[in-house]
DNA sequence: TTTTAAAGTTAGTCAAGGCTAAATTGATTT
DNA sequence: AAATCAATTTAGCCTTGACTAACTTTAAAA
C-alpha cells in the first residue's frame, strides 16, 4: 500500500504538541535565567527573595526551582547566599534576554500598548522560532 | 513614606508572571476543545484514540485530561463513547479556533513559512491579549 | 553582645500532565 | 456464537511547579 498521505492527509498535529510541551518544558528555566541575569546586573547579585518577590512566588517554590537549575547545570549556589548563572546559564540567559527584547519591540512596533506588549511579549517569547524571530526584527526596524 | 514608585519603580513583573501561569493552566483545556470541535466537525465523532493520534499522547493520558474537562464542564462523556462539548465548551472551542486562526493568518501575512507559522502558533494563541489579538487582524488584512 | 528581624531552608501536601502495564469492554471476523 | 482485535479504562508511577508551616541561619538593632 504505502503512502497514504496524498489519500487522507495525515494529521501530523503531533509533531506540533510535541514541540509545544517541549517549549513548556523550557519556560520558567528561561523566565529564571533571564531575571538571575537581570537582578546581578541590576543589583549585583541575585538573592532568592528578590526572584520571589518579581515572579510573585512563594520563597519555597524559589527555593525548588533553584535546587532545579543546579541540578541541570544553569546557576550555582550555598545555602544562604546568593545565586550564579553558570556559562550555560549566562549563555541561555543573554539568548532569552535578546529574543524577549526582539518580541517586545516587535508587538509595540506594530502598534499594541507597550503595558499589553509587556504581558503578552512574557509567554509568547518562548514559542517563537528563530525563523519567525528574524521576521520579526526585520518587521520591527522597517 | 508611602509611594516609593516614583524613585524607585516597583518592579511588577508579579503581575505579568501571574497572568503568564494563568495562561498555561488555560492552554491543554483550550487545545482539547478545539480539537475535540475539530473531531466532530471532520469525522462526525471525537473518539480519546483520534485525540491520542494527533497531540502525540498515550490513551492514558487522554483519559484523565477528558475527565478532568468534564468536571470543569467542558465536556460530556460516557465510557466507551464518544466525547461531546457542552455549551460551555462549544464556546470555548469557538473563541479558540477563531484565535488560532487570526494568529496563524497574522504569521504568514508577515512573511512566515505556513509550516512554521503552524508550530509557532500553537503555542503563541494562548498567550495573546484581545487588544494583540484586534491588532494582529488589523495587520493582516492590509 | 544579646536580641530581633529578615532571609533561606526543609518537610509535607496538592494538582496537572505525562508515562507504562494490565484489565475490561465493544466491535468485527470467522 | 466464539474468538479476536481495537478501544477504553484503571492502577500506579513520575516530574514540575505551586503552596503552608515550621525551623535555621545570617544580618541588623538595641
Ligand atoms: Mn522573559
Ligand atoms: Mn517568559
Ligand atoms: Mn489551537
Ligand atoms: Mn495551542
Amino acid at each position: 500500500m504505502g503512502d497514504d498521505t496524498a489519500v487522507n492527509p495525515r494529521h501530523n498535529k503531533a509533531e506540533v504538541f510535541a514541540r509545544l510541551r517541549d517549549a513548556h518544558a523550557r519556560e520558567v528555566t528561561e523566565d529564571y535565567v533571564e531575571m538571575i541575569g537581570d537582578l546581578i546586573a541590576e543589583e549585583g547579585e541575585a538573592r532568592s527573595v528578590a526572584l520571589a518577590e518579581r515572579f510573585g512566588v512563594t520563597a519555597a517554590t524559589v527555593n525548588n526551582t533553584i535546587k532545579r537549575l543546579e541540578r541541570d547545570g544553569f546557576v550555582t549556589s550555598r545555602p544562604y547566599r546568593s545565586i550564579f548563572l553558570t556559562e550555560k546559564g549566562e549563555t541561555l540567559a543573554k539568548k532569552c534576554r535578546e529574543r524577549h527584547r526582539i518580541v517586545y519591540n516587535f508587538l509595540v512596533s506594530i502598534g499594541i500598548d507597550p503595558e499589553i506588549a509587556e504581558f503578552d511579549a512574557e509567554g509568547i517569547e518562548h514559542h517563537v522560532s528563530e525563523e519567525t524571530l528574524r521576521v520579526f526584527e526585520k518587521v520591527a526596524k522597517t
